[in-house]
DNA sequence: ATCCTTTGTTTTGTATACAATTATCCTTCC
DNA sequence: GGAAGGATAATTGTATACAAAACAAAGGAT
């Protein structure tokens, strides 16, 4: 692998993992050891970094891992609602039966999952749910949709949204995404678009409760 | 300035102006001794450019001017008219009486230029749009908005988007900002809204007829 | 005692040197 | 004459060395 793929690779699990807390400064030679490659991809790897919003930069002073303020956490969500409801509409219109199917079958042993809650169910919800949208994007098939989306699903809010939900939160979860499947398999855009918007206000709505925002 | 900023401002107006059309290769070396720099700051200009989507790099082969197919052109506009539109929804809620001044003053001098037609009117007109939407998006106030807005806008696509008006565009456009105005100054997020997104079709419209996109 | 200056250290920012990979062109063979 | 192959050059990718700026600590003036 490439030099700056490692650098980029290390200090992302490490943000998103917890390992260095919103606020941590960034230093070039710190990441650069634990990586095992020099300083010059390392600043590659940053520059990556803060394009996807990960970390923000201050002249002279180097890089911060990205603090979500309130704010920041409530314009996510509203973005990804109106994107992601888009990216429902288009998947609508352009979806393959093969495609399709795939998505019942995602839908549908995320439903299961919710309901029986056997050992590791979280995880693998989450896995589910992450294949869910993204075979729905590929199916929407706009790169600049993707590519828009990846920049703020690539936000550790949103990657531990699991979290935060509520035991009925699953259940309700994974039933939107069925109910998208069958909205898609009618034909309906509309109603794929509303429902996966939402899907994403009650991921807000969790997201609040959990950090007491009301 | 910064060397790494030379590079940049250097390459993206190469960029933007034409000087590099789509397709061509850039070598580190030339927009470096263009800039008056060294390759490392280059590197790091390159890599904000290719997160704008401005390049596409292709490794050991380097960067090449990103080109646009009719698709991403479609899908572009599509996203600028849903999220611009949500700014202007935003802005009318949040907006002081002192930026909704500067922004009328801005669409009324926008529909004078578009009516008097002066020497160098076209200049003007697209620096008098650049500062509406601009002052717009920072009325709305939501760094994560600004931040997937200046993406999609940031493309050649848009910043050329009035050598592709008629006439009578010129001054549709104006009188779309003056009812933006207009009506945020009632209060009515949802027909700033609207007009935002009829503002943003009509420059679609205006794009596939010249390019012969029927 | 507190504030300011000054000096030393750390860290970022830039330049250059080197390694690895790819492109180019010439030779050679069919 | 054209294709295959290899030497050579050009270019990207990485490491290191150096410059500039910011930070920290100590000492002196008020």
């Amino acid at each position: 692998m490439k030099a700056a793929q490692k650098a980029y690779n290390s200090l992302r699990a490490g943000i998103i993992e917890g390992t260095h807390p919103p606020g941590t400064r960034i230093k070039e030679q710190e990441i650069a050891v634990s990586a095992g490659v020099s300083r010059t991809p390392v600043r590659e790897a940053l520059r990556r970094l803060e394009a996807e919003g990960l970390l923000r930069f201050i002249p002279h002073r180097g890089a911060f891992v990205s603090s979500w303020s309130d704010q920041d956490a409530e314009d996510i969500f509203e973005l990804r609602a109106m994107l992601e409801a888009y990216g429902a509409r288009l998947a609508a219109r352009k979806i393959s039966s093969e495609k399709l199917a795939e998505l019942r079958r995602l839908a549908e042993l995320q439903v299961m999952e919710a309901k029986e809650r056997k050992r590791g169910f979280l995880e693998r919800i989450a896995d589910l749910n992450n294949r869910f949208h993204e075979a729905l994007q590929a199916a929407a098939s706009s790169e600049r949709l993707r590519a828009t989306l990846s920049t703020l699903a690539s936000a550790p809010l949103v990657f531990q949204t699991f979290r935060d939900y509520e035991n009925e939160d699953l259940n309700r979860s994974a039933h939107h995404h069925l109910e998208i499947v069958e909205a898609i398999e009618a034909g309906d855009g509309e109603w794929a678009a509303s429902v996966m918007h939402s899907h994403v206000m009650a991921a807000r709505r969790a997201f609040r409760n959990k950090h007491d925002l009301g």
